[in-house]
DNA sequence: GGCATTCTCGTATACCATACGGAATATCCG
DNA sequence: CGGATATTCCGTATGGTATACGAGAATGCC
């Protein structure tokens, strides 16, 4: 299941650690008073990544961040205000490190290979961070890797000259699918890693749904498919051609809808 | 985030489980012998459900579950053999509850209107149930629900006559799509509900982000959209345009594919 | 009535986030 | 050099989670 967060009681202060990195440090006088961290907000964000890569989300608990970075647990606190604002941090740190080309920055010519690059990318970013697949993304981090995201996949679909609307539209529904139909494939490839067993080891262990439960009265089309030998070798391949297949028809869908301005 | 599960080690009880309703009761002569349960399954999933409906998926936990039907914790393992299980059988009972006509029963006639049904069907269901956005789909409760719903859309793409292998790929990323922004809406929906919070007011609260951190200079696509009025009113506005907008179009690729055979 | 069988559930274990308050350590100011 | 002040560090306590274990209660069969 999915892990709650939604952004605290303080959004103020939340935006600025989002936001840490991208302005000047607004260096005002006050330097130094008091004891010296040990740590930094970045340095606390990365053990959380690293955890949560290597050893699921559940290990980025904040007892398991402050052992990994040799601290007290409540040493945490210091450096960011709930769970919830770490994991915010954590999700638009991986979303930042996506390479996805800046306005200016040299990108291919054709709108679908455009979009391709956010497609290929985020699959990369979640095969990296699987448990990314489990955070919300209602109300979302509103942070500069988010931005640059929805900033790269609005400006590849300008040249085809939709509606405003529209444009915002079908960018809202890529980001839907490329993003869920990422996040399964993910999650389904970790879920092999960690439990391991393969899929096709696990369909065999209820191979009883079929001899004993299954009524092919009452599933003709599957049968037929089955048949027909409709169903991949896989698990992992028929995921994968899902995936590009659902991608190209709904870019399919949407160039038509261009060409029929 | 999103709940884990799994399938847990006795995958024979796990399918008994969810077919415990499919089949005609298999009554061998031992009946009765020791204490009469006070509970049985139905019940406990039943009540999963309703508390998980109303106060959350956390609110749906085993000591939540047990204190709702009247009983000590423990009492639900002689039911349920674990957390992991039970959660299955909640996600299956409420896929059961869409109503997609069988095969055999009355369909509209053109095969969109038919993915239609089952698009809004399983939207209601994620209405109802928002709790589901939060359960991982990968290695589902293969029960009654799950294989009634593939079974049907599988049967409202045959007619496309599309190869086996598509024909499976196009369902696939149906669902993807389907299931992945149904859920992202209910769970909108809910976060509004249950935060008391519109996103209006959310996104209001962070309007620090464009006086303070926004570059115009770096998201010139966003700025032009925002100047041209391409954003909606409303989150929920642009969502369920959104969904419409990318089912209708991926639908439309499909469609074309066919058309070309 | 005895006894096998089955259900019931209190207790114990090992996690989780975080409120609170006090101790440690740094600079600032006199 | 000596407080005063500011800041970080973190032990402890609280209330939550799933579930292993084993004792106790209720039932039907003989």
């Amino acid at each position: 299941m999915t892990v709650r967060h939604s952004g605290g009681g303080q959004p103020e202060r939340t935006l600025a650690l989002l936001w840490r990195n991208q302005r000047p440090a607004a260096s005002d006088g006050r330097r130094s008073a008091g004891r010296r961290p040990s740590l930094d907000v970045d340095g606390v964000v990365r053990a959380g990544v690293r955890l949560a890569d290597e050893r699921g989300l559940d290990a980025a608990s904040m007892g398991g961040v402050a052992k990994a970075l040799g601290v007290g647990t409540m040493t945490l606190y210091t450096y960011v205000p709930s769970k919830e604002e770490l994991l915010d941090l954590m999700v638009d740190e991986v979303l930042a490190e996506r390479e996805l080309p800046a306005p200016g920055e040299p990108r291919p010519t054709n709108w679908r290979e455009q979009v391709e690059v956010y497609s290929e990318e985020t699959r990369a970013m979640f095969q990296r961070h699987p448990w990314l697949a489990r955070v919300s993304t209602v109300r979302p981090p509103v942070g500069p890797g988010m931005l640059a995201g929805r900033e790269y996949l609005l400006s590849t679909l300008l040249p085809l000259d939709l509606s405003p609307r529209d444009t915002n539209t079908a960018a809202l529904a890529i980001t839907t699918y490329v993003d869920s139909a990422a996040g399964q494939e993910a999650e389904s490839l970790q879920v092999e890693r960690t439990t391991g067993q393969s899929h096709e080891a696990w369909w065999h262990e209820r191979s009883d749904l079929w001899e004993t439960y299954f009524d092919a009265g009452k599933h003709p089309a599957m049968t037929t498919i089955w048949h027909a030998n409709g169903y991949q070798d896989t698990v992992r391949e028929a995921a994968t051609d899902a995936y590009r297949y659902g991608l190209d028809r709904l870019l399919d869908g949407i160039q038509a809808q261009s060409d029929a301005l």
